[in-house]
DNA sequence: GTTGAGCGTT
């Protein structure tokens, strides 16, 4: 399950991340986000863990405060690079659930 | 040495 991360301190790194997730079960991969251009962080970044312990992990982690800012955790939508015929649409995790 | 919405590059 890929999770999209936001609200994240300037401070907080990918491996961080990473630890932060392996609370809730074993992360598949962690990545945060940094500006392709400068290199800073943009504050978000995407989690990949199992079903079970990503669906855990965001009722854990979502609106925790971490670093002094409230973390946020949702399911990631489907980017798809070089896809072609739509996948995403509608819905696809774009409808605002909050 | 800064900033604050928001969904990823090779």
């Amino acid at each position: 399950m890929k999770m999209y991360v936001g609200n994240l301190a300037w401070g907080v790194t990918t491996d961080k991340l990473k630890e932060i997730f392996s609370e809730y079960g074993e992360v598949d991969d962690a990545i945060v986000m940094m500006d392709r251009d400068t290199g800073r962080s943009r504050g978000f970044g995407f989690v990949t863990m199992g079903d079970s312990d990503a669906q855990k992990a965001i009722e854990g982690l979502d609106g925790q405060d971490f670093d002094g800012r409230p973390l946020r955790v949702n399911e990631a939508r489907p980017h798809e690079r070089s896809s072609r015929g739509g996948g995403g649409g509608g819905g696809g995790g774009g409808g605002n659930r909050w």
